[in-house]
DNA sequence: AACAATAACGATAATTATTATCAAATTTAT
DNA sequence: ATAAATTTGATAATAATTATCGTTATTGTT
């Protein structure tokens, strides 16, 4: 049975709190602000955890380490290729009807022999950011 | 000035010769079988160089190790959440005219104020594979 | 063909990112 | 308040990747 902790519950805070997409090590010198002690090996167990059970997102983009998420309602994502900072693309699946309507028909025309179930759609666009 | 070498142009046959998404360390193995003292680090130097290059392409699915893929015509990605493997999703990009539509207008659509420029569309289905 | 310049290599060390271990502290149910 | 179970902090270990460097291979030039 998974039990409440303080450090669980504030990285939530931490991550829910900001639109960037920090990796462990920033939300680790971040949460040492609010828990002096927090450990950088339980914001990697947390994170990992919560991700696995779907309260937060892991995002791999290939330029840098793992970012992370708050907001789980499926979105949009763009990596900027030379600082590999990750922003969230916030016109996909919900401000446009036609993108809804896009990824839903991306899930039907998924075309793979190999596919058993589909739990989860991502977009990811590549390119520079204009803070490079 | 970049120079031939038979290492790299083994790597280039063994990638585009399969149609799996080998890891570093499974080309390594398959090109030990023609290239005896192939180096593991010359596996990942040559992957990092053709990769920056355009050449191959990089897959980061967040299951496991990167992957790569010798085939850079835009197609979408499968990753299975059990055992990491990749698998293509050719429906995408060029079977259906309304896909290929649709992923244009997704990079019509696409709004962050972050946005610079747009240099690559990549879309990866989660789920679990027949072989799990 | 020999030569010089330079890029790539193999072997291995180093680094980075992440996961595992475990005794102590915290949380939860009784 | 006590007991059982989970989480933590500190740290060790591992996995994946990158860097180093002396040697080898490739390329352009005599």
């Amino acid at each position: 049975m998974r039990k409440y902790s303080r450090q669980r519950e504030a990285l939530l805070t931490e991550l829910r709190g900001r639109k960037d997409h920090p990796t462990a090590e920033e939300l680790y010198f971040s949460l040492r602000a609010v828990i002096p002690n927090y450990s950088l090996g339980t914001v990697y167990r947390n994170l990992s955890d919560l991700s696995t059970d779907g309260i937060i997102m892991k995002i791999s983009s290939g330029y840098g380490p793992e970012r992370y998420d708050g907001n789980i309602k499926p979105h949009g994502h763009f990596t900027c290729t030379k600082c590999g900072r990750v922003y969230d693309l916030d016109g996909f699946y919900d401000s446009h009807v036609d993108t809804k309507e896009m990824i839903r028909e991306i899930g039907n025309s998924a075309s793979s022999k190999d596919i058993a179930s589909i739990s989860e759609i991502r977009i990811m666009l590549y390119g520079n950011c204009v803070n490079c």
